[in-house]
DNA sequence: CTAAAATCTGAATGATCGTTCAGTAATCGG
DNA sequence: CCGATTACTGAACGATCATTCAGATTTTAG
């Protein structure tokens, strides 16, 4: 297996990138191989020539979004200290990458709604081990085992949260919406909703 | 204007029900006309002859779902006397509604998901007016204007909970997850994440 | 019972899809 | 500078799509 030379290289990531503007516009039933080469300026055909075929492009593209956002994420998280301090910044720094990148987030929908696997399911929806669920799922665990949290399901919880985070980000093109507002509720809900509180001691 | 035909009404509903597994077990980009047609054990001519155009059909799918799922919720809701038992309601029947019909969920997810303006926005996403939120956004409001809930920006709180829901309902195909056992956590989690505590008063 | 209207089918149409491929252009190693 | 490899294009292929339509069948109305 031979390395990937700087042209193919800067080409895929040009595709990926059109692939990336024309789902987050059109969505995925118009986002053609057609459409995805007129917005990169290439003939369509170059596509299946850098890569193996539209599913591949689509792999690509999914792994290369949600690789960066859950990276970021996770390097912030991990400079906070405390597990109640390190669940704001999972809440803040998540709203706050795909808030600025509502383009990104959209093909991510679009992709994840729509590639099916042979037999028919969804093949990027997430399941228990997903890598956006999985570390929250255990920083809240931490968080209950120091006595920092109330005891309650950290499975639930955690896809609660998540819930909070991608239905703001879903709509905030659509819908009036303020990033800075939501994240800040979404803080203090959480907040309240893990803590301790007299009755639990 | 006349009225519609006993066999009519007959034959849409019998396509909107195929329409409902074929985009819940297939996905839109794979839910022709063609398979629909195929699961009804219908000539694929016949949609169109009973609806405008794909467009059509998807709009009464989607009508006819969310439309049951809102008025089941609403009239539920209604029961309750108290702003957070009607908190507590909508949460409870919004999943139990669902949690039973899988299916309908889904195919409302890939037609929310899909269907396009002609200028490619998309077309069922909600916005601030959206049935399944305003409600809830009043119902909030209610609570706080009667002293039982603390101050919060009332829309933020419905979007919050609303994704907590929908978030549910997603991945509850793909992964292991427990309906009930989810629904009492939501109930707790937004009980703690409203009230008022000492430190509110 | 009969004629008109409603219902339904299967074939045909034109468009678009992903992919292949022969051939051209650009780049690279020696 | 030249041969070989890499990069790229545009045309062509077969498949599938939504929709139309002429004609067949069934239902309805008088």
């Amino acid at each position: 297996m031979t390395r990937r030379s700087f042209i193919e290289e800067a080409r895929r990531a040009q595709i990926v990138s059109a692939a990336i503007d024309t789902l987050a516009e059109m969505g995925y039933v118009k986002a053609s191989l057609a459409q995805i080469a007129k917005r990169a300026d290439i003939s369509t055909s170059l596509i299946p020539y850098h890569f193996k075929d539209k599913d591949d492009l689509m792999e690509q593209t999914v792994s290369e979004i949600s690789l960066a956002w859950t990276t970021y994420v996770q390097e912030k998280v991990a400079q906070g200290v405390s597990a109640r301090e390190q669940l704001h910044i999972y809440i803040e720094s998540s709203l706050a990458y795909m808030g600025t990148r509502p383009k990104h987030f959209l093909a991510l929908l679009e992709i994840v709604f729509s590639v099916r696997n042979a037999d028919g399911s969804l093949r990027y929806v997430m399941d228990a081990e997903d890598p956006s669920v999985l570390p929250l799922e255990n920083l809240l665990l931490a968080g209950q085992q120091n006595g920092e949290f109330r005891q309650f399901d950290a499975h639930n919880m955690a896809l609660a949260i998540r819930g909070t985070i991608d239905q703001f980000l879903g709509q905030m093109n659509k819908a009036r919406s303020d990033l800075e507002s939501y994240t800040h509720e979404l803080i203090e809900l959480f907040d309240r909703a893990t803590r301790k509180d007299p009755a639990d001691e």
